[in-house]
DNA sequence: AATAAATATAGATAATTATCTATACTGAGG
DNA sequence: CCTCAGTATAGATAATTATCTATATTTATT
């Protein structure tokens, strides 16, 4: 067989004569000239070397071969029609796979919104890369993802930022401490205390730096712990204090308070942050779009009041 | 997308490249220029609309999109395989269907044949028509059936017919009968008997009053019955002698026994028939080749000696 | 036998496809 | 910065496809 010298456009044509019984009928339904059909279904036959059709009483009957032929064309338009479909998936953002890269704070809220958003879309697979601000940053720069999420977003003249969430750094102290018993504590207090804070690469760390210089303060008791899960034990066991995302506070863990001091909590935001060399996917604009309503019912206090940008990608 | 720019050449080369992750490589896999494969994938790309390829590290990478194009360049490129692959076998008679007709007294040899046959080769379907010699006959004038079966078959220019069993008419009565007593009879002995017949459509009565015309012999007391096993009974109940073909006495029917009288058992012979007009379908020819093989071993008594005769069909 | 309906064939043409050769671009490795 | 391998683009052409109109042939129905 000539497959070379097959088309879709012949099987189309075949088959439908197939389910008309008539060429004249096919040629009308087709918008084509009797003779056109003719022509296509002696070409198909030729391609096949076998004849497909018999007339009997009048009508275009396949033959065994013809039979064969006709399953191929409804396997074959069928799985082109699915196809289609899958394609125009991909397109309007229903189908397909993206990646988002988060500093490792946001681990606490992003999975609440992935998780919300790919129960509604559930053909879409996402890819998450979690690390600390730098090693957020050298992705960033390499291109590496479709979307990223930062505090505080690098300064650069091709990138488009959204804030959706607020990000509350918050200063805490274990419950049974001495801290936690004045009702206000003063900027001055906090020089005698001994504090427990992340590395200088991360993202709170360089939020809280920045504030204590705005204030003209400098710590004289600080340690370095790598992950903010270890801070927040770490305050708990009454070792120091701890300036932590708020997000990052347990609801119900009732061994560590917030300390309220002039200026705290720090606002800081998370923000969605895309380049705008890279085309975004249309399911990462889907995401966008979607999380638009989701973040006002999974966090009813803390949306942005920008969240209608995020339809605007 | 434009399903009318798709054609099967372009997956194929598509699919390759993707095999090959690169096109230079595919271009010389397919004995093609590498700007052909170049453009091949140029003109795909735009009949799909999106971009189907990546270069990663000097490697062609499907995109999203890519990996569906190449998913359905599979299924539709092994669908047509598996087509060919049918194809073939219709063509070399190993699939497909065909349809034998025959009379009645036939029914008892030829579902051995076909039993052997479609055990040998399953894909193929048969569709048998029984009747008597007259509606046979009627069949064959308006070409019904790809197949006849006759032992005597119709005297036509347009015919081929080829003898394969033997299928002796033999004058039988019961077993307790005075019949049986008789070393020999003699034909003018029959004059006196009762005779339970087929009725004149039948090729069984025709055989026996040609002979008995041939003998110059008329019988005296005859009467018609419309079947084979009818008549088997009432010579069995001891009504009258009956003229049958060996191959309906059960094996071990002990109450029916053969008369020998001179001339009998009539030799006459299954036919295969064939119009020449019409195409033999390869699947018929096949049976025909098989049943060379299948009468000696099924009937090692009754093969004609032109079995290989069936081979040249 | 005459007519009407359906199908096939012929001849023409515009569009598309499948290729090629020659040449330009582009990124990685020296 | 130069070269090479791999890819892309341009321009050309022969073959094929998708159509059409006009006409012939076949088949079914009065």
């Amino acid at each position: 067989m000539q497959i070379r010298h097959l088309t879709f456009r012949l099987l189309q044509v075949f088959a439908d004569v197939v389910r008309s019984g008539s060429i004249t009928e096919t040629a009308h339904r087709l918008h084509l000239t009797q003779p056109t059909v003719s022509q296509q279904l002696k070409r198909l036959r030729e391609a096949v070397g076998e004849p497909l059709l018999d007339q009997i009483e009048g009508r275009q009957v396949p033959t065994e071969v013809g039979s064969e032929v006709y399953q191929l064309s409804q396997d074959i338009l069928s799985r082109m029609d699915a196809f289609s479909q899958t394609l125009e998936e991909h397109r309007s953002g229903e189908r397909g796979h993206f990646s988002i890269a988060l500093v490792s704070t946001a681990q606490y809220v992003l999975p609440r919104l992935l998780g919300a958003f790919s129960q509604a879309m559930p053909n879409i697979d996402v890819t998450l890369n979690i690390g600390n601000r730098q090693e957020i940053l050298n992705r960033f720069d390499r291109h590496e993802d479709d979307l990223y999420v930062f505090s505080h977003p690098p300064q650069h003249n091709r990138v488009r930022s959204v804030p959706f969430l607020s990000n509350p750094l918050v200063l805490v102290a274990a419950v049974d401490s001495a801290w936690t018993s004045h009702k206000q504590v003063t900027i001055t207090d906090l020089l005698e205390a001994r504090f427990l804070l992340r590395e200088s690469g991360s993202a709170t760390r360089h939020a809280f730096d920045t504030w204590l210089q705005s204030q003209g303060l400098v710590l004289n008791n600080t340690q370095y712990i790598a992950s903010n899960e270890a801070i927040r034990e770490a305050v708990a066991a009454g070792m120091g204090l701890g300036v932590l995302s708020r997000h990052v506070l347990a609801k119900q863990d009732g061994r560590i308070a917030e300390i309220e001091v002039e200026g705290m909590p720090l606002g800081s935001q998370w923000h969605f942050v895309v380049r705008n060399e890279r085309k975004l996917p249309p399911v990462a604009r889907q995401f966008l779009h979607r999380c638009a309503d989701i973040i006002p019912e999974l966090f009813p206090e803390e949306g942005t009041g920008q969240l209608d940008e995020l339809a605007r990608f």
